[in-house]
DNA sequence: TAGATTGTTAATCGATTAACAATC
DNA sequence: TAGATTGTTAATCGATTAACAATC
């Protein structure tokens, strides 16, 4: 398959938003509509949904079933994800209870945590083991991604483990840059910077 | 001043957590060591410093200080922005307990939810209100921006009333593409897309 | 048929990278 | 001085938009 942009991504994520959440009752929709709701050009969302292989219907447009279900294809939904919460508070709770994940192919196993009085609960179904034996798990789940949600100032300090155990991809929610090897990919979700490309841009 | 892209902001942001969390105790760093953590070109590093006014020294870079007070006037840290949180579950506990919201000028005034039992609670300091209040407290204090965190199935719905109410900012942590009049910004903060970004690319 | 909408190409726009002279 | 690093221009690359023929 041919390469796939993050901005595609984005707008491909977006379109599949619409289609659930949106105009779900309704058999066929356009580029235009979809590109009004998104406030971009409509040739834009033509060309993302030709890169899908979905073809429309002139005067008609898309059939929104099979919009969806091609997007969930090229964005393989139907993937399934195990990852691993470290970190088990407020966020960490967040991030199990959004059901959506499972839609998604995204699965929380199990979270992770340093505080006595959370290791060995359930949070939403997960349970919470103590943080010691992250490395055990890892290697024992084959576990290669996780989401990282503990205070900057061990961030680094666990990144170092994480990596030594094995862990490819970094879905980072603290504030601090990681430093990773090059085969490890971390995603920084900096909460500060999207907020302000909304209030610039 | 010269237009802002959303993707220089993104890495201003970057740069600012390594100034302030990596290489706080440095007196200079170079391109090269800022982009080599984020792994990408060092020229673009130089042509990012350079569209916030900051001279280096040849031979030795540019100093930390220096470097982190003027992204932080670029990026308006220092302008304080008021929010309204809208929902106070688990992911709006977490927003009150980012304590870094303070530094970058972001000041949550209160959270908004429907459910009895956490009307009139506090929340790390903050007070939650009956969410029918949203409409008066908005008019009140002149807000113009809220984090939207709420089950997909009233986020049109509330999302309606605010911007009849007068917000222009809605940071929106839901799965849905919300319809609003041109004049509105909506972010969409899509846990998905980000976690697909990584992955893929 | 007339009109609306797709599908696609070429043009434009913007962002990144390469290169290298200037500087300390 | 030699070497490292900045600052900046031109070249490249990629993404978006405009335009319009094809189609139902």
């Amino acid at each position: 398959m041919e390469a796939i942009s993050a901005k595609l991504i984005h707008r491909l994520t977006l379109y599949h938003c619409i289609l659930s959440y949106s105009l779900e009752k309704r058999e066929y929709v356009s580029s235009a509509e979809i590109a009004s709701l998104l406030k971009i050009d409509d040739s834009l969302v033509r060309k993302d949904i030709s890169f899908c292989n979905v073809q429309g219907l002139p005067k008609h447009g898309y059939k929104v079933l099979e919009l969806k279900q091609k997007i969930e294809n090229v964005l393989s939904f139907h993937y399934a994800k195990d990852v691993f919460v470290v970190g088990a508070g407020h966020l960490a709770t967040a991030l199990t209870q959004y059901s959506d994940f499972k839609d998604y192919g995204i699965n929380i196993l199990a979270l992770f945590d340093n505080n006595e009085e959370k290791i060995g609960k359930m949070i939403n179904g997960k349970r919470v083991f103590d943080i010691k034996r992250l490395d055990e798990l890892i290697k024992r789940t084959r576990v290669d991604t996780v989401f990282l949600t503990l205070p900057p100032q061990c961030a680094q300090d666990i990144t170092n483990k994480l990596v030594d155990s094995g862990i490819k991809y970094i879905f980072n929610f603290t504030p601090c840059v990681l430093r990773v090897p090059q085969d490890v990919k971390v995603r920084h979700e900096n909460i500060i910077s999207s907020f302000l490309q909304m209030k610039i841009s």
